[in-house]
DNA sequence: TCCGGTATTAACCATATGATTAAACATTAT
DNA sequence: ATAATGTTTAATCATATGGTTAATACCGGA
């Protein structure tokens, strides 16, 4: 894994195995006893590093979330039409959930509690950036709409709409497979459809037709 | 709540904070003293009425499972165009997630460490009925594409992209509050539009349209 | 009124678990 | 070689927490 930090290896394996273990049990879940197992370390080697279970969850959790918005809220450029756009967020965004697919669960998690962290990280990361993801979509989204390229629609329902469509699949996954025979199995493939499938309902829904029905 | 159960009232009060806890923070993260806490008794009076903090968290789930497949996976009729269908689910799926908004989070926790419960459940108590939600989606769907209502799709990959819409703004609402301003004062009237505007995109993405552009 | 069962509590117990410590081991510089 | 510094471990501690117990309050029926 690229986790691009000075890390020692030791720190690294520590970091690794939290990261696994908070995301399968979330903060209180997780036994400072099982990370060390699973990073092949003496309990005591975690609070050498970490100090605390609460400072090595803050890092794990500051660093899933630096690569979140690294990955999804920085360098994105406005496509010149919004099918361009649109398309480019979808792909970034299960780009990243393929990635990372422990993600959804460790967000969720605080998201369950009151999001207390990641509403702050938020604030401090993304609200004060003027090129931020909701800002270009939202924008794109407007000037289509203007230009004619797609109909009157909410442009904030619309965002909602596409990051549900791409996050349900990474979330439900466990439920899906349950209820859809053979998914497992040919995830990748079904996958990718997804990405062709939520950019043409999607887009197909906004574009203006001829007839009006 | 009506929770239809022969419950006692201490009993009911302490399923309610017990539900409420487990929603907060988990199977692991929730304690026993703050259920008593929150439902105003003692703790040993818990393990009086549930025994052990497994079998009071299996009870919670449990009904919970129970309610979200009758609400749901039952009783659902087909309409005759995929049109109402279509309606019926979102509404169905959203008046669930409003009456029990803790949803969501619990069984988004049972998933994260891998769905051992409720995949036994739905193996249980889903996949058994023919007249399942899933099922039925699906056959209206073909119907629906054969007789030239909505063109060629894959309907799993569309029942995926309709449920994730519908429950990421509950997921989510906790972040999208922070990134949408005012969203929490209006969340009534947002959740209102909300539902037109995922079966307005859906279902005009999915119908077909006179020029082949 | 008193008896018997049910409900409820306060105090206590056992243990899991986060955290610390002191000693051993490794590595590097002098 | 040896001191010094950094790394790792085994053993231990302190406490939070799930669970138990025995005593007490409550309440309906004889």
């Amino acid at each position: 894994m690229d986790t691009e930090t000075p890390y020692s290896e030791t720190e690294e394996k520590i970091f690794l195995a939290a990261l696994e273990e908070f995301s399968l049990h979330g903060k209180q879940g997780a036994r400072m006893q099982q990370i060390a197992d699973r990073a092949g370390i003496t309990k005591a080697l975690i609070h050498y590093y970490f100090r605390s279970k609460d400072r090595l969850y803050e890092a794990v959790f500051a660093f899933v979330v630096r690569r979140y918005f690294i990955n999804i809220g920085e360098n994105i450029q406005p496509g010149e039409h919004f099918a361009d756009t649109l398309r480019n967020f979808i792909d970034r965004y299960i780009d990243l959930l393929e990635k990372q697919p422990a993600l959804p669960f460790f967000i969720l998690r605080d998201i369950a509690e009151g999001a207390p962290v990641l509403s702050a990280k938020i604030r401090e990361h993304l609200l004060p950036r003027k090129r931020n993801l909701p800002f270009l979509f939202v924008s794109s989204f407007e000037a289509a709409v203007a230009s004619g390229e797609i109909r009157q629609h909410d442009p904030i329902q619309t965002l909602i709409t596409v990051m549900g469509a791409c996050i349900y699949f990474f979330a439900g996954f466990p439920v899906l497979s349950v209820i859809i025979p053979g998914l497992k199995r040919e995830r990748a493939r079904f996958l990718a459809e997804r990405r062709d499938h939520i950019f043409d309902i999607v887009y197909y829904g906004l574009t203006p037709r001829a007839e009006n029905r």
